[in-house]
DNA sequence: TAGATTGTTAATCGATTAACAATC
DNA sequence: TAGATTGTTAATCGATTAACAATC
């Protein structure tokens, strides 16, 4: 499954396409790898190394075209293929997550809530919110390959557990618990609190 | 300021913390690295190098004495010092955290948030919403140290710029863009959809 | 004592950086 | 051509794992 291209690289992508986007540029406008490097807070080598993953080349003396590093970096994070998310668990993290409008830029569409609250089982920002009983019926009914878990700490191992059952093959959880789950799902772990402790450490 | 522990190592607290405070253990029970290890998915030399970080040493045959260990790790992510904090951008996911109870298990008060939208500077949870242009004041007035920044990326980096003059040392960014910011200011950045973007690749 | 478990030292692995040749 | 910039190869650095001695 995996390209070749390293972990760490790939965590820098999306750096690098919210970077180049950002810049506005023409059709023919070229960039080199010293000037990503300084904006990015990189080396220039590190960056000619992660662009040569993309498959991108540039030319010496020339640089990157703009629009082409931009195609290419969207084709390794597939952000032309459309891809449904789910979120389980629509406290007030969840419910954010149902509103916000930065996952289309990725090709992922947010397409359903669950929650076991039958107060929240309506509807946000036009995407339904439904019992956690349907949860695997949802899944398949949406086709949903990706989900994110918003459960408080002590259900998210169960919400995991649920979610491979139903054939998710991604996860993203926000809850301050270690889940385990099959090699062949993928997780990824956000903690918010933990971030700001690491920061409040004054250790970094 | 850095006592010798490595990034990842720290970054890796937080779950031991979460794990040990979980068990629910009483004043004498032990635990072995290999527990923790398999609990965490991790390697049990890894765990034993990580945990001598914290300077609670482990005792041949019998293992750790969770509560010690508890206590090292929170003495090392700073639990007991109580540290303020400021959300910048009162949007859906700035409210939510606002609300969210997680942060008090560091040691952490979010104390109050700020938004240049006059509808939004009211109360949430009970926390003053102030307008932008009190953020130097209300971080200072606060004794704020840490300031979490939710407004959109267009914005981020002049939302750094104002809090890393209002004396902030450490910034833990949601918005979808590179920060630059002087180099004894702490940034870390969470991406919410492009960690669900890797995800979705299927690289990983 | 025997055996389980820690902690340390050495080896491996992977990521980043440095040096430099290739090339437009 | 000269010089800027890429891409590659080698060196360095740091993190993880393996081997094993120490010890309770």
């Amino acid at each position: 499954m995996n390209n070749g291209i390293p972990l760490t690289t790939l965590e820098r992508f999306p750096d690098y396409l919210n970077y180049l986007r950002d810049l506005g540029c023409g059709d023919d406008d070229k960039i080199s790898s010293g000037v990503i490097a300084k904006a990015l807070g990189l080396g220039e080598v590190l960056v000619r190394k992660d662009l040569a993953c993309t498959g991108c080349a540039g030319k010496p003396r020339v640089g990157y075209v703009v629009r082409d590093l931009i195609a290419a970096l969207e084709g390794a994070l597939r952000c032309d293929t459309r891809k449904n998310a789910v979120i389980v668990g629509v406290g007030g993290l969840g419910s954010a997550l149902l509103a916000y409008g930065g996952f289309s830029k990725y090709g992922i569409d947010i397409v359903a809530g669950f929650d076991i609250d039958p107060a929240k089982q309506t509807e946000e920002n036009g995407k339904p919110v439904l019992p956690m009983e349907y949860l695997s019926d949802g899944v398949k009914k949406y086709g949903a390959a990706l989900a994110v878990i918003c459960v408080p700490a002590s259900a998210a191992q169960g919400v995991c557990d649920a979610l491979v059952d139903s054939g998710i093959t991604g996860i993203l959880t926000f809850a301050p618990a270690t889940l385990r789950a099959d090699s062949r799902i993928s997780v990824r772990h956000m903690d918010v609190a933990a971030n700001l402790a690491i920061l409040a450490s004054g250790i970094i």
